[in-house]
DNA sequence: GTACGTGCAAAGGTTTTGCATTACA
DNA sequence: TGTAATGCAAAACCTTTGCACGTAC
């Protein structure tokens, strides 16, 4: 088993205590968390972390590629630190977020693909999760 | 040529001036405006309009399934009366929102539509427009 | 040693809410 | 006339920023 230590050594980011915890929270974690519920996890081991202190790290991840910041979310922002192609679900009664596996999208008409540059593409479901559909 | 106060009758929403104006501008507009822009906009001819009298509409619109509330804006939300089915390209550069026809998207496993209710599905790109394209 | 990260507080931007007044239906 | 919308201001959130101090490299 790899530690975030190593995983995140050679990325030019000073790997500072603070970071670890909030890597090591990250590291597998598919409930994709708002910054705010990364602080209040951490903060139970590491009780001086500050809030802007998770966003400039999310902010740092991010920009070397390492979290995706997910905007399905309409009353904040999602962090996913599983960069590879998938989609996603959201519950809209729990906010459960939802990993769905991507299979062969083919869904943008070639005339358009010739005019844009297309540098990302997500699908976006919503609905009732499992445990959500069992109670209404 | 309906006008949208024939459009817009029967939902038991109360047409005031105000809200004939806001749906006057949304009425076909494909640029997926955010709320300050319908406020600013709208207020040229109406300067009296308030802020949140557009918020509330919108909302009313919303409930009544008249118009879209769009996430793919990391920085606010943006707005499209137009609630057929398609998909959204957001450019990175100048936040442009450019519709996408959807094809029939068959993107979701079968195991997982059985536990899950799908209530909504959109697929959201992100890249460059051909306007920024030509620049870069 | 130096550049970068931290933590606090304050500010910024978007969206919501309370409330008295106004106006549609 | 009664219910709902308006407009203003204030508040509520989420997120970013400035700055003095501290620390990884």
């Amino acid at each position: 088993m790899m530690t975030v230590i190593a995983k995140y050594r050679n990325l030019g980011l000073k790997l500072t205590p603070q970071r670890i915890a909030i890597l090591d929270y990250l590291d597998g974690n598919k409930r994709h968390p708002s910054a705010e519920d990364i602080y209040l996890d951490v903060s139970k081991k590491f009780p001086t972390l500050s809030l802007a202190t998770v966003y400039t790290t999310l902010g740092a991840l991010r920009e070397k590629g390492k979290v995706l910041e997910l905007t399905i979310d309409p009353d904040k922002k999602r962090y996913d630190p599983e960069t590879g192609k998938h989609n996603h679900f959201i519950c809209i009664l729990c906010k459960r977020i939802i990993d769905i596996p991507a299979t062969n999208l083919i869904d943008f008409p070639e005339a358009i693909t010739q005019d844009y540059c297309i540098i990302t593409s997500h699908v976006e479901y919503s609905g009732h999760c499992p445990e959500c559909k069992n109670i209404l």
